[in-house]
DNA sequence: TCGTAATCTTAAAGCGCTTTAAATCGCCGC
DNA sequence: GCGGCGATTTAAAGCGCTTTAAGATTACGA
């Protein structure tokens, strides 16, 4: 039941603090300009009145809204995670989020309209589908961010990780606990998948392991990685089941893990699996899932700074921040020397 | 890199289209006065300029602001759906919505002091923590709707599913399929578990296996679910394992189903299980989970029209809808005969 | 004591759109 | 040919806040 006597406006402030309005504007503000006496005056009304600065007229007035805008898909943890730190970076920054969620009926275009009708003064866009070219077209009337992709685009700001070090650390983590035959996961077809294929491939060569380099189809889910367990595990001939396997995301090793496990192998000790994305389900008590992470902080952080750097900045270069993956080693890996104690020998060939 | 040329503004469309703004205003919104060759001359204006309104100026002038604003945990993917069908469920109505994260440094408080500054005409909470006390105080000052949690907070529009129903449901498919020792793993302490346990209960008594009733300590996460799982299998005499679990919800269902695996028992084959809310994680292959559903479009399709109703409809009672939840049947519930023939007979007492 | 600079304060002009109240235009009947 | 009426159109007054430019005060040095 809303209030009947409508809330406060900035003149009521004024006249009862017997000032001008125009004072009350700079002091809730805290620009510089008005006298101690006149501020606590001020602030002193606007308690007693309970004031509140009405957005939207304050938007209309100042050219600026101080609004980023954020297309993020849901029903994704790891958007979840990342925009919570998207909100704080902007915070710090004085800016505000407004998110426009993609939904089964409102596709990435239709979320940035809705930012662009906010005003939004800087697209941050995570993990955009929408083609290089239309990124670009985007790009020439407003600031954008592409995060968590590689975007060929003209003037659009990227901030991502470079996955093929993130799977490299990995693989090296791996050889380091003793494991030589070390199989990959692969993901759909797309940059992101080729850029994590290269890294393992680099990385098994940089251990001189090159001709261990074992690629399995994938995909990006828990049936692929489901799919990618029967497929190791009935394998002819010269191919071997691996004793550890890096997944393409933490979807597919979960996958992966479930097969494995229902099939009566143990996980680390049979098995060592390594996921991407260090999403919240890695993290679970129950799954325990070495993983890669994307770190969403700083890509979040970045991606902010990236915002307030043209905002503010006066930059206009488009940029591309790469950031450096790290590894969170859990119950999924452990050294080899596991597998050939309790092992339970359910390899080919 | 925004245009230079500032955007067009309803003044630049109605000198093109040779006529006043005030007409324009109107074509653009569909209301009724201005003649056809008007409307035709302002639609074509309009499409050779790229207007698009500027949202902010008008919510400033009109005294509505069409904005229905949502608190939600971006973590859980319950709310991410949720809000998908909010969203459609508003656009719909021609309301708009703006999303308000929980974060770790974001509290529902600063959630919704974030929706006011946007002028949001009605708050969405989904299942609020505030004290019904802190929730009866906002809603004497706006419309305030709280999604999937009871609120014995005056003036507070509720939606939710019936839970006991709900619970009620698993326990008659499972009785339905033969079983006989169901136990009913616990949620935390609070009013949504009470509900639970009672349709539990009031279920088992319908059913007249009143005496059976088996309810386990447990929590709302997987560890939860591995915890009871555990104190299921190790219990004292009189007390047997049961052939079938309800679970407070997915994820201890999850936990249930991570260990009872792992220990080699086969589900649904020597245990079935059941969780509550269909979450996603629920429907995926690899999980393929028999859930009790709480229709989160209906609940979505409820919550805005509660909001509409009062904004539009001038209802001010407050209203309790609640809504009948449905079971989803999937692959962890089978015929308790299958236990019988293949269980390895796992069981204490 | 007066002029001038420095410091505060404020009147007033918007920001871009909506809306009301009044003006305009046709058209009809007498 | 004129008063009148309904259908359109529009001038103008805001919506609540910001900001600029001018005005008021005070402070100082000469």
């Amino acid at each position: 039941m809303p209030s009947r006597p409508s809330r406060p406006r900035l003149e009521d402030v004024a006249a009862r603090a017997r000032v001008s309005t125009a004072s009350v504007s700079l002091v809730l503000r805290g620009r510089p300009g008005p006298s101690a006496a006149t501020r606590e005056a001020v602030l002193e009304a606007a308690r007693d009145l309970g004031y509140r600065a009405d957005r939207t007229a304050s938007l209309l007035a100042r050219r600026r809204t101080q609004l980023l805008g954020v297309t993020m898909d849901v029903r994704s943890t790891f958007h979840g995670e990342l925009l919570e730190d998207l909100q704080a970076a902007a915070d710090e920054r004085g800016y505000d989020v407004v998110v426009s969620p993609l939904t089964r009926t409102r596709d990435e275009r239709r979320a940035v309209e809705s930012l662009l009708d906010f005003r939004c003064e800087a697209l941050l866009l995570l993990g955009p589908r929408l083609p290089d070219a239309e990124l670009a077209a985007l790009a020439e009337e407003h600031h954008v961010v592409a995060i968590g992709r590689r975007a060929r685009a003209a003037g659009v700001d990227v901030v991502r990780a470079a996955d093929d070090v993130g799977v490299g650390l990995a693989v090296e983590h791996l050889v380091g606990l003793g494991h030589r035959d070390i199989a990959f996961v692969d993901g759909p077809r797309g940059p992101i998948s080729t850029l994590r294929r290269q890294g393992y491939r680099h990385a098994l060569k940089r251990l001189g392991l090159a001709d261990a380099a074992d690629v399995a189809a994938g995909g990006d889910d828990e049936e692929s990685g489901v799919a990618a367990a029967e497929s190791l595990r009935t394998r002819e001939a010269p191919l071997r089941m691996p004793s550890a396997v890096v997944a393409f995301n933490d979807r597919v090793a979960l996958g992966l893990l479930d097969r494995l496990r229902r099939d009566g192998l143990d996980v680390p000790g049979d098995v060592a699996v390594v996921g991407y994305d260090d999403s919240l389900v890695a993290r679970l008590a129950t799954v325990d899932l070495t993983s890669v992470s994307q770190a969403p902080e700083a890509m979040a952080v970045a991606a902010v700074e990236a915002a307030t750097q043209r905002l503010d900045g006066g930059r206009t270069e488009a940029v591309d921040v790469v950031l450096e993956p790290h590894l969170v080693v859990r119950g999924t890996t452990a050294p080899r020397g596991d597998h050939a104690t309790r092992g339970d020998g359910t390899r080919e060939g």
